[in-house]
DNA sequence: GCTGAAATTCTGGAGTG
DNA sequence: CACTCCAGAATTTCAGC
């Protein structure tokens, strides 16, 4: 057991806000020097308190004009699942898998460049999950209000691009 | 219009799975300097390619044991929704906002330090959306295999918390 | 958790194609 | 316009306390 204290919490907040900040404004903003602070976010990473750092990315910037959410209603709690769905958690177009309760079991985010590459994971989601999946129920993420924790406003000005952010 | 080539995508993919890797790392692995990389990252976030930066975070370290998804089921198509939804995405409780096709329009992803809280929170949704909401669908999130972008496999050993990351 | 010094990185301007 | 180079500034990092 390791301590953790209020200072901890503020580092998490405050990152999970501008995952950039450097350890020296953060450390102006917790009244302790940027080494304590180094040695803070280590033991938070130790910990699993902090699992990675992330860019929040329009990803129509990556011709990925398909973004969908879809919600995996599952015949039977086999300790399979997680497995398998660990294996779609490494490809590159997962951007989230939850586990869940409530109707369905799992939600999956992703995108792709087009329907086809959806539909063809989607396939192979379904063959991969084979008689434990009874259905995907799915939708299509057009607009994008708040993400990872980051206000998505749109500013002014389009930038000639096919499609995507307005 | 602004040139954005080959490079740029990379830029992008990397800083998503990688939010704090610094200019020079990143400039080392795109055969550029440092100083390229900074006007190219700069010039992503003018464009809105990059909206942020944020660490991926295990919300039980914030005392938040209760997390969830809300599907929402929505009468009609105002435009007043987008505006009520932006309200609740200035909430520190909500990590990602999105308007959706499919049998809901929109789905909301928060987090909570006990039912209680969630409750009031999913209460004054409902209150703001008034007539424009026919139901909400929820469930909890117990488990992350992918977020962000990251993989936030399990590792070993417990912290002593109470709850939360196994 | 702090200090202090060394190593690294960042940043803006000048110069190049 | 995008790039590199370069020097000064800022930050990071690590040892020792």
């Amino acid at each position: 057991m390791v301590r953790f204290d209020e200072k901890d919490r503020e580092i998490l907040k405050i990152l999970r806000k501008n995952g950039r900040i450097t350890l020296t404004e953060l450390g102006r903003e917790l009244g302790l020097s940027p080494a304590s602070v180094k040695n803070r976010i280590d033991k938070l990473r130790e910990l699993g308190a902090i699992q990675g750092f992330s860019a929040v990315v329009d990803p129509s910037f990556l011709d990925r004009y398909v973004r969908v959410f879809m919600l995996l209603k599952l015949k039977a709690e086999d300790p399979e699942v997680d497995r398998i769905l660990s294996k779609f958690a490494v490809l590159d177009n997962v951007q989230t898998i939850y586990r869940t309760t409530g109707r369905t079991q799992a939600l999956i985010i992703a995108e792709f460049e087009d329907m086809d590459e959806m539909k063809r994971f989607a396939g192979r989601l379904k063959h991969s999950l084979g008689s434990l999946l009874e259905y995907i129920e799915w939708g299509t993420i057009y607009d994008s209000i708040k993400e990872c924790w980051t206000d998505t406003k749109k500013r002014g000005g389009s930038h000639g691009h096919k499609g995507g952010h307005i």
